[in-house]
DNA sequence: GAGATTCTGGACAGCGCTAGCCTAACGGCC
DNA sequence: GGCCGTTAGGCTAGCGCTGTCCAGAATCTC
């Protein structure tokens, strides 16, 4: 008999204890000189590093998360795919923690906070190291969940009012702002008879038609059938839809502040249709500067949201969270900028 | 002394023993019942359900992962987030993942096979349960990894050619034919001259072009200097460039076929800005059919993929692979579908 | 009715790692 | 030199679950 029949299952797998071993130390000594925890004398550390270099160690995430009770997860809760802000979200976050050893977890929540609540819950299950979670507006139920969890969370894309009970952590900026900062924009061109034309109604959305209004009655514009609001979803087609109909029931209007720039390329494409004449007869501004707002005709008067930027600082600020740190401003307004162009 | 000072960690999960002991039986047996793994009198089964619905048991997912060796994570391998193809993929995986009780865990190869073999190791020391990944043409690595793991895997997008070393297990369609068959409907509708301008030069791409190029050579319309590539990454402003220089340089042109919408649309838009009338002068034809193709002006001829639908069905045969099941036909083809617009 | 086969529950021993204690060594201080 | 505080390595005992083996009961076979 050369081989005595292994008992037990063996995964063949190098582990801690084959490092250990090598180097001479207990597998603790590993542990510690490799994760930096605790202080390890550096020659010791030097031999566990070869070691481990050497036998191609590679640290067992899931004995990991079972023994410390942190995975090397973080969930990141979005609202939408079909949304290029989310991707862009997304896509920075998720390079930003992967470059910190992490790996994402997505989950789509369709705008729904039940949704929401419900993979949060699936999510927490498999102990997250941290969470980005989109927007500030959550039921109650999943801000218990957050709290109970102690899981960092960072708030991506929306900041706090004033008067608002400040979550812990966010990084966004002000929707309200933009909006009325575009809502003057146009207006300082001369325009009076501003719509504002809005899908979705996500809070986001809400914020900008505040924004809007609170811009509108300053200058003493505001009227309430400039306001159209649609809670279908955002396309290109509904854009353009909005568009005909603002333009056939209120003529007088002079410009038309679309909450997103989906909305706002295909109301430039009716508008080609249509033969109606942008900006001379109706102004156009959209909101996101999406890929190809430049590229309209004319192009699109937009702005320019952060979102990449703000997916890499939350994820910046989620990895110092999860390294224990207290980042310095809780809140970071990363800003955003009137894109002018053609259309306005 | 009341509480005799626990001397290990606690974490006040549910656990297994605990539902064990509630319901009168041993862990083993409450592990059986609820993974339906092995018989286990249904008497008993009810028992342990009941004890663990009662104590809001849920199973913890390193622990699992770690006496299996097989977590319930999927890995997904997709080469961009900023292509809405690729998106839409993910969105359905995602979605069909998470109803069969998985994870989805997404990695962004950006068209490198190098990092996409990086990526795969990252994801493989998670012992994911399945894999979803891009595309057959994979570097010597990424195939032997993918091979030792182990891990069910099926490949997305495309589809080998019957020559070809058959992957075990791929969804999607074939990209030459659908080139092909955009092409030659182009060449029923009179075109003869019918360039064909491809960017990021993926895999998928050429597969259009070959496609391309042999309906053009099958009539006998086929020269070099048809054909326009440009490794640089799709956008709409790329399209309308492409199409300047194509207009340009080529005017004899009387269609071009763009590898995918994003080019197609830049291309519409810049017939526009210089009044080149699309198609009387020259037809426009893309690839995918992306959200507002059918808005543009005039309308998008395209090619529409079934890529949420290959999202889907991969994922749905990746349950199934991962249940042990053998898929019937180990490669699905979703075929295509041409879309005729006023653009061609 | 004895032996062979299947079926079902349970004991046991880990999967690979880390938290919590312990201890030996070291240095400083009076 | 004795005392104490600090530092660094190691032991032990799990984290919560499942693969493997085993044993007794039930079923089948001739």
């Amino acid at each position: 008999m050369p081989t005595p029949a292994k008992r037990h299952r063996s995964t063949g797998r190098v582990t801690l204890n084959d490092v250990a071993h090598a180097a001479g130390v207990s597998p603790i000594t590993v542990s510690r000189a490799l994760r930096g925890e605790r202080a390890v004398d550096p020659a010791l550390v030097e031999r566990v590093l070869a070691a481990s270099n050497k036998l191609g160690y590679v640290p067992d995430p899931a004995a990991r998360a079972l023994a410390s009770q942190r995975s090397d997860h973080v969930a990141i809760l979005i609202p939408k795919l079909s949304n290029a802000l989310f991707v862009d979200l997304l896509d920075a976050a998720q390079q930003t923690l992967r470059a910190g050893g992490f790996q994402t977890l997505i989950g789509v929540t369709h705008y729904d906070e039940g949704q929401e609540e419900q993979l949060l819950r699936e999510q927490l299950l498999h102990r997250p190291a941290g969470l980005l979670i989109t927007g500030l507006n959550h039921n109650a139920a999943t801000q218990a969940l957050m709290a109970r969890s102690q899981v960092p969370c960072v708030h991506l894309m929306d900041l706090p009012d004033a008067g608002q009970d400040e979550p812990a952590y966010c990084v966004g900026f002000r929707q309200n702002e933009a909006g009325a900062a575009l809502t003057r924009h146009l207006l300082a061109t001369g325009r009076r008879r501003i719509a504002f034309a809005g899908a979705q109604l996500d809070p986001r959305v809400m914020q900008r038609l505040y924004g809007w209004r609170t811009a509108l009655q300053e200058a003493g514009c505001y009227e309430p059938t400039l306001e159209w609001l649609n809670p279908a979803s955002s396309s290109l087609a509904l854009g353009g839809v909005m568009f005909e109909q603002i333009m056939g029931q209120t003529p007088a209007v002079d410009a038309i502040f679309f909450c997103n720039d989906d909305l706002a390329q295909g109301a430039l494409l009716a508008a080609l249709r249509l033969k109606i004449e942008v900006p001379a007869r109706v102004a156009i501004a959209g909101f996101n500067d999406l890929t190809g707002s430049d590229q309209m005709l004319p192009p699109l008067t937009s702005v320019r949201t952060p979102r990449a930027r703000i997916g890499q600082a939350g994820a910046e600020m989620l990895l110092g969270l999860m390294r224990g740190d207290t980042p310095a401003p809780a809140c970071v307004d990363l800003g955003f900028e009137i894109v002018e162009r053609g259309s306005s």
